[in-house]
RNA sequence: GCCCCCAUCGUCCAGCGGCCUAGGAUUCCACCCUUUCAAGGUGGCGACACGGGUUCGAAUCCCGUUGGGGGUGCCA
């Protein structure tokens, strides 16, 4: 049917916390191999857990993934065929199935309490015995306080998952401890949750972190529980939710991605730094890198290309080349990435990424919000001075300030290094009096004024061109010279050049 | 403890039995360019975890060891 060869994947995080580069890569993945195949991307929220979801959480995410430019075709926010995509807003549907499978006989009440079951866990993990859940090794429920229900496994016999990164993986029943599908309050659980939704879906392939591997048998064991004999279907119709798409099944195809991990190979966490993808868009990374980045841990087009951009990656996209070890997150790496990525922009596009940078959006506020014309221009003109020198956005901002804020602090250790040196005061006078006679304002008519003074000063460049650096920028490092006294007012310069033959003069003395 | 997964330069990948004296990217170092810092160019350092097999031949296949990771929840 050709219903069935168009993949449908999901992202379904937990709204706790922000998203996470580790989620990122998962999502992602998902999305190339939805777009690859002219697939469908469902953005589906899993709060069941009342106690950690929260609302600000799930509209960061969502927030987030917008800002990488990468989109959805149904889920929160934009809806869609067979939603609601909340997971709170389907319980009813959730507590139908259980009562289904319950009625089927696949469900048993265990009215343990949560302490009670962790205390056997403890003792059965001291004798040296696996601490599984099995119906035929539960106690029977009383009947008169609160049961779980758990999900009869077979006590017996192996299942193998043919992973699309893994390959075969197999497992012994006997191992596998039966799950909680329904609280002993009524609320449903993930593996109830997770399972219905993407069965109710029509998911058809699902793309998770390796994290999740083991808890694939009993997950498939339920897929088919709940399509045989229509469970899910008549689950549906009860509830008054859209009905399946007649050709749908379950999900047939499992991908297990493996973990991101810190440089010292430990669990990303904030001790490697940033693992929010907030958190990168504030130090100045473009999405268009993270994207790229992103997509390299872990796979690679298999042709040496590594610069790509997101409709590349698409079109080159396999889960066959998806590596199965866990993979390093290198920020240097992804900074170098951001570095090419700046240079390959156009200068307008550029002016136009820096802005929440000067604005005080991240970081102070140099210019106006929105800027001014005069400090649109400056900013037009700056631009080519720094593009080739910045690896991050938020380095414009060590740059910045010489070019819009007019009264300049002298970096210290330049004054010393380069004003306090002999013939520093000469150079700057002799550059005042000539840029004040100067009348063509421009490049070139900085330029060939001060190289001019080289010959006239019998002096090197360097010891002509570097008290004026830090007398016009405030440091002896600084983008390139001329330009940068050409984007500033006459005046403004010969005022700094003024003020700094002072500071050379004191430290002369 | 038990179950599962993983293992090529510091890091990310290529390699899918002979093309490998192991290739690219990044990092680091050197040189060139240069008025600073960059950018750019050139070159260099740097890895098949270990031990057994299989084979004419192994980074590639099998087994074991070691080392990492995940799971073992009325979290997801």
């Amino acid at each position: 049917m050709a219903a069935t060869s168009s993949p449908r994947v999901r992202f379904a995080p937990a709204p706790s916390g922000w998203l996470h580069v580790g989620s990122v890569r998962t999502a992602l993945f998902n999305w190339l191999h939805a777009r690859r195949h002219g697939g469908t991307f469902i953005f589906r929220i899993e709060d069941t857990d009342a106690e950690r979801a929260t609302e600000e959480s799930m509209n960061s995410m969502l927030e987030a993934w917008t800002w990488l430019g990468l989109d959805w075709d149904e889920g929160v926010r934009i809806g869609g065929p067979y939603g609601p995509y909340r997971q709170s807003e389907r319980g009813d549907l959730h507590r139908a199935v259980a009562r289904r499978l319950e009625e089927a006989g696949h469900l048993y009440r265990d009215d343990r309490t949560a302490e009670e079951t962790q205390a056997w866990r403890d003792e059965r993990r001291e004798a040296g015995l696996p601490p599984i859940t099995k119906r035929s090794t539960t106690p029977a429920a009383t009947g008169d306080r609160p049961a779980t229900l758990r999900l009869a496994l077979p006590e017996e016999g192996t299942i193998t998952v043919t992973d699309l990164v893994r390959g075969e993986v197999t497992w012994d029943w006997a191992h596998e401890s039966d799950p909680v599908l329904v609280r002993s309050d009524g609320s449903p659980t993930y593996p109830l949750a997770n399972t219905t939704d993407d069965v109710a879906q029509g998911v058809t392939l699902v793309c998770r972190g390796e994290d999740l591997l083991s808890v694939t048998p009993r997950q498939i064991f339920l897929y088919d529980l709940l399509t045989r004999d229509g469970l899910i279907d008549d689950a549906l119709e009860e509830c008054g939710l859209p009905p399946r798409d007649p050709s749908w099944t379950h999900p047939t195809e499992f991908a297990h991605l493996s973990m991101i991990v810190g440089m010292d190979r430990k669990k990303l966490s904030k001790r490697h730094g940033s693992v929010a993808i907030q958190e990168f868009e504030r130090q100045g990374f473009l999405p268009e890198t993270l994207i790229n980045y992103i997509s390299l841990l872990g796979w690679a087009p298999g042709d040496g290309r590594e610069r790509m951009d997101r409709d590349e990656i698409v079109e080159a996209f396999a889960f066959d080349n998806v590596g199965k070890a866990a993979a390093a997150f290198d920020v240097d790496k992804l900074t170098a990435f951001n570095g090419e990525r700046i240079r390959d922009l156009s200068e307008a596009e550029l002016a136009v990424r820096l802005l929440p940078f000067l604005d005080g959006t991240f970081g102070d506020a140099l210019v106006t919000s929105p800027p001014s014309h005069e400090q649109q221009s400056r900013l037009e003109g700056l631009v080519p001075l720094v593009q080739e020198r910045m690896q991050r956005l938020d380095e414009v901002q060590t740059y910045a300030p010489a070019f819009f804020v007019d009264d300049i602090e002298l970096d210290p250790t330049s004054v010393e290094k380069v004003l306090h040196k002999a013939g520093a005061a000469d150079a700057l006078e002799a550059a005042h009096r000539a840029l004040s006679a100067l009348e063509d304002w421009s490049d070139a008519g900085v330029e060939q004024t001060l190289r001019g003074l080289l010959e006239e000063l019998e002096m090197g460049a360097r010891k002509v061109f570097q008290p004026v650096r830090v007398a016009v920028s405030g440091s002896s490092v600084s983008p390139p010279l001329f330009e940068s006294v050409a984007l500033l007012p006459r005046q403004l310069v010969l005022d700094r050049i003024e003020a700094a033959i002072q500071v050379a003069r004191e430290g002369a003395v």
